[in-house]
DNA sequence: CTATAACTCTCAA
DNA sequence: CTAACGTTGAGAGTTATAG
């Protein structure tokens, strides 16, 4: 039996969420900015109609989005995630074996499938989604992961295909002239350097690739990631689907500052409130880190202005998830790495040597029973932000929360309220 | 010399 | 009024370092 995969993947997803809640929204150019409101992260059709391009830097092209009378939104997360969830498990409904590969979309194993016909299948799905959840989807088929992507892409642009397009059902003669029409760069795993190396040596389409002898790109030096995407073009599934999440090798929490920063206070309580984060999410996936960095930058683009960007790793006394041992060695990182007379724009914190924190190795003087009542007192602190808000419980050193928010916070000028998961930002929605 | 750590590059959403 | 450009994670391959 031949193995069929499905892509799905929400169109514009971040706009289609903010859509399903303001309907003003439908028919007009609207466009989500990143975080701090720097660069848009998602377009509408209308917006990429008007040649809005993909990570454009708002403040460069706000005159323009004015005159064409462009919406731009903050990027809410939270409802984001949210909405992902619902729409993930309305999927999973159609196969028993699904991988969520990012926010907004999934793998779907539908070998097995074929009798039902696929393409009117990949219809009821979309159907259910936009019924059930209110956010439009695409569904790309193929052979294998690569040619699920590829397929997917082809729904999305090609008008023709209503949404699904089936590279099963379709034969060499019809499938090869496709591929011979869509550029190299639109491969799954074939970015903007691999692309640029290939078209050197003569490789400009799908087709060129998929022909492409493991002799030729062996010879030109290009790596087994490329020579396995060859082969999954070919039909060959390499890529297994995976049913769970493996668990996080590295955990990072950065973030570009509302305003520049100077003062090593400043740069302190941002670091902690980071580390804060990064220690939720290291307990939250069960582990304990054996090393933590901690880094500083001055803003790249301030042509003019003195840069510095530097980042120091320590390692911890024993693996730890106590956010105050981990608070303890990143502000000592921090006064290693701070240099005065800069106007830092971001920090970040890397938490590394993840390993679970049930059943590993101890070292032979390490504290246990304090590290045991660090455990329990932050699985205190997890359970009441769970149930009281986040940052409800926190550590002094983080600062007041939002009145007044401390100059380093991120700029979110533009948020919507989250729908799904907040009762009291439903009464803003109502009254606006 | 070998094993590992650290670092760089590339890609993805 | 002015200035204002994201975050997180992975894997492969190379280089540095320790033993």
């Amino acid at each position: 039996m031949t193995r069929a995969i499905a892509l799905v993947d929400g169109n514009n997803f971040y706009v289609s969420c903010q859509r399903v809640f303001d309907p003003k929204l439908e028919g007009r150019p609207v466009v989500v900015l990143s975080n701090n409101d720097g660069c848009v992260v998602a377009r509408s059709q209308e917006a990429r109609a008007l040649k809005i391009p993909m990570g454009a830097p708002w403040f460069q092209i706000e005159g323009l989005a004015r005159r064409h009378g462009i919406l731009a939104l903050s990027s809410n997360y939270t409802l984001y995630a949210d909405m992902s969830s619902r729409m993930m498990r309305i999927l999973g409904g159609f196969s028993p074996r699904q991988e969520i590969y990012s926010i907004d979309e999934c793998f779907l194993d539908l070998t097995g499938f074929q009798r039902l016909g696929l393409t009117d299948y990949g219809q009821r799905m979309r159907r259910t989604v936009k019924q059930q959840i209110g956010i439009p989807v695409c569904v790309g088929i193929g052979a294998s992961k690569t040619l699920a992507k590829l397929a997917n892409h082809c729904a999305k642009k090609r008008p023709i295909y209503e949404g699904v397009c089936d590279f099963t059902a379709m034969t060499p003669a019809v499938l090869a002239p496709l591929l011979g029409e869509i550029a190299v760069g639109e491969v799954w795993g074939i970015g903007g350097r691999l692309a640029e190396r290939l078209q050197a040596i003569g490789v400009r389409t799908v087709l060129d690739l998929q022909r492409c002898s493991p002799m030729r790109l062996r010879a030109a030096r290009f790596s087994v990631v490329v020579e396995r995407t060859v082969l999954e073009l070919n039909g060959a599934s390499c890529l297994e689907l995976e049913g769970c999440a493996p668990p996080k090798k590295q955990i990072m929490t950065s973030r570009s500052f509302g305003a520049p920063v100077t003062s090593l206070a400043e740069l302190t309580q941002a670091v902690i409130a980071y580390t804060t984060r990064a220690g939720e999410k290291l307990r939250r996936q069960g582990a304990v880190a054996g090393q933590i960095q901690v880094s500083i930058h001055t803003n790249p683009f301030q042509k003019g202005e003195p840069q510095y960007s530097q980042a120091v790793a320590l390692a911890l006394p024993s693996p730890s998830s106590d956010t105050r041992v981990l608070i303890k060695l990143a502000l000592a990182g921090l006064q290693r790495i701070y240099r005065p007379g800069f106007r830092y724009q971001k920090a970040g914190i890397l938490l590394d040597g993840l390993q679970p924190a049930q059943g590993r190795q101890r070292s032979l003087f390490e504290d246990v029973q304090g590290g045991q009542r660090g455990e329990r007192l932050m699985a205190v602190l997890d359970r009441v932000n769970q149930r009281m808000g986040s940052g409800t419980l926190r550590l002094l050193g983080e600062g007041p929360g939002t009145d007044p928010p401390p100059r380093w916070k991120t700029k979110a000028a533009r948020l919507t309220p989250c729908y799904t998961t907040r009762l009291a930002d439903l009464a803003v929605a109502k009254a606006c």
